[in-house]
RNA sequence: GGAGAGGUGCCGGAGCGGUUGAACGGGACGGUCUUGAAAACCGUUGUGCCCAUCGGGCACCGAGGGUUCGAAUCCCUCCCUCUCCGCCA
């Protein structure tokens, strides 16, 4: 949420960035609809005021006994308190139309960032190299096939379409690299946080997923609670409407947590086995920094969750999405995205996402300044460190050998007892474990 | 799910329906004292909105309604916390 102040200061800017980055412009309607609420508030205000005065009058007449008096009063303040409500009411309903709006303005790109659709993306960054093989690489779809690690068909069965089954050492794998990613992130100062997998609307008003993504998200209506989309949703939410100590700053948070998403409507391309999904784990990155220092918090949440995919051996490039790439609630973002030598693409595994006070300003987290001076808020950041499903593709397909083995990378073998390669699975024998 | 207790400022904790935005204590901040610190003493210390030059007004005591001339205080609904019981991984 953008300041109402800055909206009517700053018009032009506000209605800009909502055509860059492709949102409709509700700004006309708000700075309306924001005029008619001041007046009624500024009558209600009067009006109160009187009334106050007046009451104030009536106990005094009934004190002093004079009860003639104290009634005609009475009568007037009557008057006042009826015609109060009537406003309070009209109040009522503008307030609330002036709030929905309010939500609905998306946050300003900043200023450096290129103006335009997908083709205007830079790639800032590239590191490592894509695997060279003698053979045709497979994807991870025949890969998981043949080594028994991956199961679409019977996801389907038991959930529906896009809700992939890791088994033996595909679901083996995912558990390493959460621990691995967890233990890197903690050491590197992050706390980390097992979240709640569902959240109230409120949680999702403050961290922006409503009312943009609210049907990208599976709902319970029974206890109005929804299914994360990501634990940034919780993570941040965890401060909600709290006054930190400019000295708690910075706060880093690591959290684990499945994720659901309906990805209504984006059937077509790049859907196939685990490149899309309806339910996925992942470690998130939650950062609450003074508004001084998130330009640089940024670079260094960036840095973060790459550090994941220089462990894991994976290439990668670092792409500055432009106006019209980016969502809603950001004011910058980069993506990471690892290079799948089955798939032949660059696979998104991590969104790094700097707000400014976008988020804390709906979530309500502010902090006390050293100096004394006035509440401000915070400024909240955030990174995918990193999504496991599309990082499971990576890995299958660029280490894959022409027999069909996947070997494991070295950083991830302690996490997996040892293990070095990962090989089909001898069905008959249940107990079979490397 | 059932019974009970409770939700007040940064924290603890008062608060007969009528100058209570809120006693008191702690904390924090500033000052005095001190070589420095502690102690002691003095002082300051909520947020949001509106109008404005000084300044003034309004709202907020878990949330939302209601009663009343007037609500932190009375009533209703909901949420949350704690204790006990039930159920259960």
């Amino acid at each position: 949420m953008l300041d109402i102040k800055f909206i009517r200061e700053n018009t032009e800017t506000v209605r800009k960035a909502a055509r860059d980055k492709g949102e409709p412009d509700f700004v006309p309607g708000l700075l309306e609809i924001d005029d008619l609420r001041r007046r009624l508030q500024r009558k209600a205000d009067d009006l109160r005021h009187d009334q106050k005065a007046v009451s104030q009058e009536v106990g005094n007449a009934f004190k002093s006994g004079n009860l003639e008096e104290g009634n005609k009063l009475k009568a007037r303040a009557k008057e006042l308190s009826e015609k109060i409500k009537g406003l309070e009411e009209e109040l009522r309903k503008v307030e609330g139309d002036f709030g929905d709006i309010m939500l609905k303005i998306p946050n300003l790109p900043d200023p450096e960032i290129p103006v335009g659709g997908e083709e205007a993306n830079i790639i800032v960054d590239t590191w490592g190299e894509a695997p060279e093989f003698g053979f045709k690489p497979r994807d991870h779809i025949d890969l998981g096939d043949i080594l028994g690690i991956l199961d679409m068909e019977r996801g389907a069965k038991v959930a529906g379409r896009a809700f992939p089954v890791l088994m033996g050492d595909g679901s083996r794998m995912s558990r390493a690299l959460i621990a691995l990613m967890l233990d890197i992130h903690r050491r590197d100062g992050f706390l980390e946080v097992e979240p709640p997998f569902l959240a109230n609307r409120n949680a999702m008003i403050g961290s922006a997923q409503i009312p943009k993504l609210e049907d990208d998200m599976y709902y319970i209506p029974r206890e109005e609670l929804f299914l994360i989309p990501t634990s940034e949703v919780p993570l941040t939410n965890l401060h909600a409407g709290e006054i930190l100590a400019e000295s708690d700053l910075p706060i880093y948070y690591a959290g684990f947590s499945a994720n659901f998403r309906r990805e209504a409507g984006s059937y077509g391309a790049d859907t196939r086995g685990l490149l899309r999904v309806h339910q996925f784990d992942k470690v998130e990155l939650v950062k609450f920094v003074a508004p001084e220092s998130s330009g640089v918090e940024h670079e260094s949440l960036r840095e973060q969750a790459e550090k994941i995919l220089k462990t894991l051996e994976l290439p990668y490039r670092v792409k500055l999405l432009a106006t019209g790439d980016m969502s809603f609630a950001a004011h910058k973002i980069y993506d990471l995205e690892i290079w799948a030598a089955g798939e032949g693409k660059w696979l998104e595994v991590s969104s790094c996402t700097s707000f400014l006070d976008f988020q804390s300003r709906r979530a309500n987290i502010r902090f006390r300044p050293k100096d004394d001076g006035p509440l401000r808020f915070v400024h909240t950041l955030n990174a995918s460190g990193v999504a496991i499903p599309r990082l499971l593709v990576a890995l299958w397909e660029n280490n894959q050998t022409e027999r069909g083995t996947i070997v494991i990378p070295e950083a991830l073998r302690p996490y997996m007892g040892g293990q070095k390669e990962m090989r089909r699975r001898e069905v008959k024998d249940k107990t079979l474990q490397n």
